[in-house]
RNA sequence: GCUGACGUAGCUCAAACGGUAGAGCGUCGGAUUUGUAAUCCGAAGGCUGUGGGUUCGAGUCCCACCGUCAGCUCCA
């Protein structure tokens, strides 16, 4: 080969010989005018580079195309969309200081200092703004330059300056402009602005500069961009949709739950119908944890403060507590409990404790307090009286990993019977910790094990663990996307030294035992939130508030239709009669909408015949006729089985 | 907690420049007796989140508080 070429290697292993200084661009145009057209980065061994950065001799290269379904292809167009963004914030408000400027998921954001909030008005002007910057198409152009000439460039822009403080000097600089705006900026872009055609600007908020909440705060701006304008509109339809499913909305469409202002923020009053969700899924819960071994116990709600002292919480979680209350003339405080572990720690050291008794499980459903911020509340998924189906193993080291499994195990079947994807993540030893180095090894070793054994993908969060152990954390979605934590399963050094919690051992010694802290839904506030997301409403049959409703269709057939009603209640099924004057239409609409699996229509054939006509919530063959008793043996099975659809027959 | 937006009937939303609050759905009453996603007629329902202020006059303007929403921060 000679000196004034390379070869390059593309993802099918064969090799492209290319001039020296090549880029790959270059590379796309050779391959072929379709390619060359559809480039807007590459990857090189493994990296994602601009399309005109030049090619080094033996690189692997993928030459990545315009796609909405290509994560990369959508990450470089966003990273550009960013700059676009900025490009026109400077032209509106040259003064604007930039902060940071990444893709995330499903689009990016940008931050800027600026003496007033942006308004809905401004993200108009900004939009028609960007527009025409992507009109004018101008050229990424890439620059490595010194540390020096970045710190000239960017003089006026404090924020810049501090984040090129921090890079470390090994590390390349490199700078983007695209037209009259330059930008820090490690890249890569899309060739040129022209690419960032279909994008929209969803709203803006306040962020602090640099995450912290004692720096300043900056404005910042989120939007989306997709390479077609098809994708974009799906986009923001499921964004809609979303809107749609919105727990707090169906909760009170569907009179689940209420959040009373005369009782108070974070604070949930469970209506009939959502009371019985709660109900089934703590019979359920209940009913899994007791053929594990688990026993229950109840503690009080409001303990001394001294408690969570010696557990270390109050110095730690001051600022979530409930504040201190305290009895007239009474010398100690009193807590609204924040967690039972302290309690169920107190229950483990009320008497000496043989190895032959570990593991010893115990659980508590129930509430505890929390003081959360105002601006975290949530709907059901961040509340201020939330109820745990918490629980506590002690137990041998030996032990440790066996019992990790298994509560992995109940929490995948606990997934799996509701259809629940979630994502495990592993979340390691933090900065701030107790324990030595030597027992966070084991620990973290046995959670690895654990997790490989039962076979499941899992994350890991380095530096995510709780400063008294490592833990496992479930993560669930919720309607827009936004993720919360479901189970977790934690490892705890820190309580059994804080209560010298001891068992003896065969050795007839005293030894210390491990303290497993889980939780399998949760919460059940948090849980059942995440549940309404995921089935819009539409729970399986075991869960419906209402499982079967019964409509006579005229009033001469509503005591044929009750007794049928009684009939259903008497297999325990959930059913009620829709008598109502109103057309029948309009119950069987009401019906629908209240997301009741099965609707009974009852007149004259059905009464004759001892049969019903069903018409099934979600089933493509709308209405089917049965026997009374074999509807009533299909749904209760249904229900025992728990069964995901409403399907019969 | 921070930044911003918002708060009108049970729900979803209207109400020019500051001029005395309106619709649909729901509810209630009546008629209708209906065969698979809205039958008709009528009525009730509001201290416009709360408290102050400006004004002859405030849903509309100003201030404070409460709450909601989005994001940030936090999350045992």
């Amino acid at each position: 080969m000679s000196q004034e070429t390379i070869a390059v290697l593309l993802p099918d292993e064969t090799s492209v010989e290319l001039p020296a200084g090549s880029s790959s661009a270059d590379l796309a145009a050779a391959i072929g005018p379709g390619l060359s057209r559809a480039a807007i980065a590459a990857r090189v061994d493994g990296e994602l580079h601009d399309l005109g950065r030049p090619l080094e001799q033996g690189a692997r290269v993928e030459i990545v195309t315009r796609r909405d379904d290509d994560p990369d292809a959508l990450f470089v167009l966003r990273h550009s969309a960013a700059h676009v963004l900025a490009t026109a914030v400077r032209q509106l408000h040259p003064g604007a200081g930039i902060g940071f400027g990444p893709p995330i998921e499903d689009g990016f954001y940008y931050d800027f200092d600026v003496a007033e909030p942006f308004t809905p008005e401004d993200l108009e002007r900004i939009e028609a703004t960007m527009l025409d910057v992507v009109e004018t198409d101008d050229g990424f152009e890439r620059r490595e330059v010194s540390r020096e000439e970045a710190e000239e460039l960017f003089e006026d822009d404090p924020l810049k300056l501090e984040r090129l403080g921090e890079i470390p000097e090994e590390e390349t600089i490199s700078v983007y402009r695209d037209g009259p705006f330059l930008d820090l900026c490690r890249g890569p872009h899309v060739p040129r602005t022209g690419e960032v055609r279909h994008f929209k600007l969803l709203h803006a908020a306040g962020a602090y500069w640099r995450g912290d909440e004692k720096r300043q705060m900056l404005q910042r701006i989120y939007g989306t961009a997709f390479y077609s304008e098809e994708a974009l509109q799906e986009h923001l339809e499921r964004l809609e949709e979303a809107r749609r499913r919105d727990h707090r909305k169906l909760g009170r469409e569907l009179d689940l739950f209420s959040i009373q202002k005369d009782i108070g923020p974070g604070l949930i009053c469970w209506h009939p119908r959502g009371a019985r969700i709660q109900l089934e899924l703590r019979r359920w819960i209940e009913r899994l944890l007791e053929t594990r071994g688990y026993e229950f116990v109840y503690t009080p709600h409001v303990s001394r403060e001294a408690l969570f002292e010696r557990s270390g919480h109050l110095q730690a979680y001051e600022e979530n507590m409930f504040p201190s209350m305290r009895g007239e003339g009474d010398k100690e405080a009193y807590r609204l409990k924040p967690m039972n572990c302290p309690a169920h720690t107190l229950i483990y050291a009320s008497r000496q404790r043989s190895y032959r008794e570990l593991p010893l499980r115990l659980s508590e459903i129930d509430s505890v307090y929390r003081f959360e911020r105002s601006g975290t509340l949530h709907g059901l998924l961040r509340v201020r009286m939330l109820t745990m189906d918490d629980g506590h193993i002690f137990c041998t080291p030996d032990q440790v990993e066996e019992e990790i499994f298994t509560a992995l195990d109940l929490v995948d079947e606990v997934m799996t019977t509701l259809g629940l994807s979630y994502r495990l993540d592993l979340a390691t030893r933090p900065e701030k910790r107790i324990g030595s180095d030597d027992v966070w090894d084991r620990a973290e070793a046995s959670l690895h094990e654990a997790l490989e054994r039962i076979g499941v993908e899992y994350g890991v969060d380095e530096g995510g663990g709780a400063f008294y152990g490592p833990k496992v954390d479930i993560k669930f979605r919720d309607a827009i996307g936004r993720e919360w934590q479901g189970a977790t399963i934690q490892l705890d050094f820190n309580l059994p030294e804080r209560f010298e919690l001891e068992y003896i051992g065969p050795d007839n010694a005293p030894h210390r035992p491990v303290m497993i802290h889980r939780a399998i839904f949760g919460t059940l506030e948090r849980f059942t939130g995440v549940l309404i997301e995921h089935f819009a409403g539409a729970f399986p049959v075991w869960l419906s508030p209402d499982q079967v409703r019964v409509l006579p269709v005229t009033d001469g057939h509503a005591e044929g239709a009750a007794a049928i009603v009684a009939r259903l209640r008497e297999a325990g099924l959930r059913a009620g009669l829709d008598a109502r004057s109103d057309t029948l239409s309009y119950r069987i609409r009401d019906g629908e909408l209240m997301k009741v699996p099965y609707l009974l229509v009852v007149g004259d054939r059905e009464l004759e015949a001892g049969t019903v006509a069903v018409r099934v919530r979600g089933a493509e063959q709308k209405q089917l006729t049965m026997p009374v008793d074999e509807f009533v043996t299909e749904v209760s099975e249904k229900v025992r089985a728990k069964a995901l659809d409403a399907h019969l027959g």
